[in-house]
DNA sequence: ATCTACACTTTGATATATCAAAGTCAAGGT
DNA sequence: ACCTTGACTTTGATATATCAAAGTGTAGAT
């Protein structure tokens, strides 16, 4: 099987990849991803690009090949269902799953993983509202605009939060600001890059434009389906 | 932390010292539990002498010290622990719940494990009927006698089987000779070397004293309940 | 056209964990 | 006393993953 450290960095490949996965990325992002210095990564890369598992391009960048995006897709899985595991069914808080999964995702087998899925009846999104993959390889990559896009005066309900910082979702939880809660855009500051929202079940909050960007939702009137792609 | 491979050796060195841990273990002995060469076992165990871990006499062997039983016990902890939970909670197989756990018990948080302890109401052993060591560090020392000493027209009840091997587990599951299982020993062959048991809810089975000699049983004779269901 | 800055690669080193094979010790048999 | 044997230790090597620091390439600034 492979290592921890070759499945962090294709799954990291793939975290900062584009949609399509056709750009390069470039190995400082990489490197700074996966936590090494640039020197590591360079080493490594060539080593997974002998695998067949990426395109190196020197100086250039990377980029996945099938075979290296189905295995960071796995490991994205893995990664997701693991958290939704730690949440719905232990109980932890969703601030702390995490950094627990980042370890776990190594280690479970695919007997347990299955398992799991199953107990939790095949979840699409973990607690983040991040997309699970399929055990195909499939994954939903339905776009949704962040919060900083909107308006004053707009009724959204939050899909997804791309940000681990548990103090920040710790913030989110106690505001209700999580994913499947409605928050009305109450006031928008362009001066002071802020927005003040009202959690529909929540006191009102006011939250910088740099946070906002990393809460993505969906106009609270729209219901339409998502669409899963190869 | 310590390494997967410090646990390790500490793990295996718990199992195979004796009861009181007073005795040295022998290198070749400790190598082979570990799976490694007997030069391998040499040099991390002058490592783990560094660190305090342990007591190496040069040609003579190794022992615990508390620090490391300490260690040694709360790895064994979380190795029964996982193995009580995937099977009551995830539903695997016993049999296939030693080699999750060997992997598992390296990764998992303490937060985890008593997330898990809790939901599974602090069992006092897993699923093989080996005692689970507590969080403080103590563990059930009770002795058992193996079905191998017992003599025909005897009722005894299982209480744990020292053997991991998938095929033996699922024998005895088929035959309902799991720990909690009530079996009467209707014959006993010094020539063959054999026993014939008979299950309370199974059909009569003859095995070898070898094999027996695995299966650590107690009297039934007394009305003393036993915690285990399934 | 050249310079400069930054991103990237290369190089040399370290840490961990391992094995194969050579060397060594010690206990028991002769 | 000496040899043999088997268990153990030592040595030299390998694989993986990492960093620091030196070297290099390239694209934009002057």
């Amino acid at each position: 099987m492979h290592s921890t450290a070759v499945e962090n960095y294709l799954k990291h490949l793939f975290l900062e990849q584009n949609d399509d996965g056709e750009e390069l990325v470039a190995m400082g992002r990489l490197a700074s991803a996966v936590g090494v210095t640039p020197g590591t990564a360079t080493t490594m890369v060539k080593t997974l690009a002998e695998s067949g598992l990426l395109d190196y391009e020197p100086r250039g960048g990377v980029r996945l090949t099938p075979a290296g995006r189905k295995l960071a897709l796995h490991v994205v899985r893995r990664h997701r269902i693991i958290e939704t595991f730690l949440v719905k069914v232990l109980g932890l808080d969703w601030s702390e799953v995490h950094d627990e999964a980042e370890d776990l995702e190594h280690v479970i087998s695919d007997r347990v993983l299955e398992k799991i899925d199953q107990i939790l009846n095949h979840p699409e999104r973990d607690p983040h509202g991040d997309p699970i993959p399929t055990a195909r390889g499939t994954i939903d990559t339905a776009e949704h605009e962040s919060l900083a896009t909107y308006d004053a005066g707009t009724d959204v309900s939050v899909v997804r939060v791309l940000d681990q910082d548990p103090e920040f979702l710790q913030f989110l939880a106690r505001h209700r600001l999580r994913p499947g809660q409605r928050v009305a855009i109450q006031g928008r500051d362009e001066v002071a890059e802020a927005m003040t929202l009202r959690p529909e079940s929540g006191n009102p909050v006011t939250i910088g434009i740099g946070k906002a960007a990393k809460i993505l939702v969906r106009a609270a009137t729209d219901a339409a389906p998502e669409r899963r792609e190869s």
